[in-house]
DNA sequence: GTTAGCACTCCTCGCATGTGAGTGCTAACA
DNA sequence: TGTTAGCACTCACATGCGAGGAGTGCTAAC
């Protein structure tokens, strides 16, 4: 069967007609709002194509249509245009103050994307790919207390608190410092070897133990960053599509969202590596989000740092707007991590 | 009307009943279960007595009765017998890790409790009455970039970015640090006068502004945890409960709980200090939450730091259970930094 | 003070009916 | 061959009715 222009035009308007008032569309509505010049009758009988070709479905029969997973994905890959931001969004909506943590920043857009496109954000803390330890700096806290300021590249900071059991003088403090830095900083995990390890503590001499506490501070710092964080907002917004809100299903998406690990697997690169990429309904690797569509999109910035952001809504969602927001948002990102990175 | 043992031992019978079933409790119910040997006539005319009284409320004419605020009030307040925890309940549950930052044990912790109680629950992150400055470090960083490092009491660690203009050298560096922490060590915000500000940076000569830049990054450190975070934890569990479930209740509550700073006034002191709060349905100053209860307990520690903890359920919620976990979490906690303390 | 009996209330569920939106099909038309 | 009008048909949804049942409220007897 051939996909003429007159059928994408009415898919077109079946898919816009049932995005903005989630009921199914019937052949009457179409007729009058599709702008084609014909009656419903006809409407009728390309509609029946349609369906045969698996884009559209009847929730029972004798009822208006719905856009199917196939049909939203036509729509997405081939049918939709990019809306062109107008100008008056005002992007110093997300002016980036002096954030001393990337965590808080991340937070802060995942909430106002949740609440510029009604639908449920979620982010991933920033990985840093090729991990590198940048500075340390040993300090004297209390009595035998020691604390260690580890900043990873990215600027990236950890605190620990280490428990000596002696204190310290200035000096050896001094040295101790000197010698963790000279020997660790701009390697990676990998490149502490057990031989480094093994000069460092003999010349640390009495103080073997601490630089130890040390080492495995760094280990963890960096293991934290290989697994980020996922961090969500908006969930509640889901309520506001019936189609989700009722039955188990809002419960289900809520508690998903709030479990955030299991949203990993969203975030997993599928082949083709792009900016954008929009999952529909099973294609979403998660079982309780199979009536929601996702859109990811990464950023990337300088020193290897690099995340995701994922917008979950109905399948009906506003694909176009998201993903203009989308791009938006990763834009103002990057600039705002260039200006913080130079 | 007075209240003898007899309807004590019903309206406990309701409430009990009431918080297995969800459903309101009949005569007849009573009758068998409550262990007093009389018909369900006479448990009627009690019933009646207690309506009446305002302690339990009829959902319509002939039907069982369900507890109001006020019986739950009663209830709490006169009849409730704290449990004893059974020993079989593995403490180590809690086992707490060598953490690095307090909210992330705090995290833990509400997540623990959402999934032991089955109901939501919520944390302040700690605040310090008197904060303190307990001691600062500036480092080199980058070219033009200093580390700063502060640390408030109760070993809160704050860390800030500064972007010097110039580079400094080590001395200069030390000499800064000195002069900072001679001059501002173990002082509180209200100490910190503009007598000693101006001394202090008529002191750095060239380096007064970053002086500046670092008093500012103090105000603002201590002025961040005076309004503290509130993490929740276990929302979707609030699905559980039908009574919640049902209509627009659930959403609300979810999105408060979403919302978090929205949540703040729950945990205002009122009046009455003590460890163990119990606010039903309306006395909860949240709207949203009028169907619900909140039990808030209080943590404090040395060093001034204190916080706040609730569960939020329907109003049948098991309150001995609640209270009970809720003591044995505080002790833990409480254990455990008096452990980090020392 | 307690209990049995009984009428009464009101929710719930199943069933039938009516209505309306919308289709599918056929036949006529360009 | 594509388009259209007309019409019967389907099915969800709302409404109304009646039976069933849980549970009360009241009265009278114990």
């Amino acid at each position: 069967m051939e996909l003429d222009s007159r059928k994408k035009a009415i898919l077109n308007a079946i898919i816009r007609n049932y995005q903005e008032t989630g009921e199914p569309v019937g052949s009457r509505t179409i007729s009058k709002l599709s702008g084609l010049q014909v009656s419903p009758a006809t409407i009728r009988n390309e509609m029946s194509d349609l369906r045969e070709m698996g884009l559209i479905a009847q929730p029972h029969t004798s009822a208006g249509c719905i856009p199917t997973d196939r049909g939203y994905r036509l729509y997405v890959d081939e049918m939709m245009e990019e809306r062109q931001l107008p100008a008056d969004t005002s992007r110093d909506d997300m002016l980036i103050k002096r954030v001393d943590r990337v965590e808080e920043l991340l937070m802060h857009m995942a909430k106002l994307l949740a609440c510029n496109t009604k639908y449920a954000t979620m982010v991933t803390g920033p990985t840093y790919s090729a991990n590198k330890l940048k500075f340390i700096q040993l300090s004297r806290m209390d009595e035998g207390k020691l604390l260690g300021v580890i900043v990873l590249s990215g600027n990236v900071v950890r605190n620990n608190i280490f428990d000596v059991g002696k204190d310290l003088s200035d000096e050896e403090l001094l040295r101790l410092n000197l010698l963790l830095n000279n020997n660790l900083n701009g390697l990676s995990m990998d490149e502490i070897t057990l031989a480094l390890i093994t000069r460092i503590k003999d010349e640390a001499g009495e103080f073997g133990d601490i630089v130890s506490s040390v080492l495995d501070a760094i280990a963890a710092s960096i293991e934290a960053d290989s697994s980020p964080k996922v961090y969500t907002s908006g969930a509640p917004n889901i309520f506001m599509y019936p189609e989700l809100a009722g039955g188990d299903t809002a419960s289900e998406i809520i508690s998903t969202l709030e479990e955030k690990d299991s949203l990993r697997p969203v975030f997993a690169d599928r082949g083709e590596h792009h900016d954008i990429q929009i999952l529909i309904g099973d294609e979403i690797p998660v079982e309780s989000m199979k009536d929601c569509s996702v859109v990811t999109a990464s950023y990337e910035l300088e020193g290897g740092v690099h995340g995701k952001i994922g917008i979950i809504g109905p399948k009906r969602m506003n694909y176009e707007k998201v993903v203009t927001t989308l791009k938006d948002t990763m834009f103002q990102l990057n600039e705002a991590f260039k200006k913080d990175e130079e």
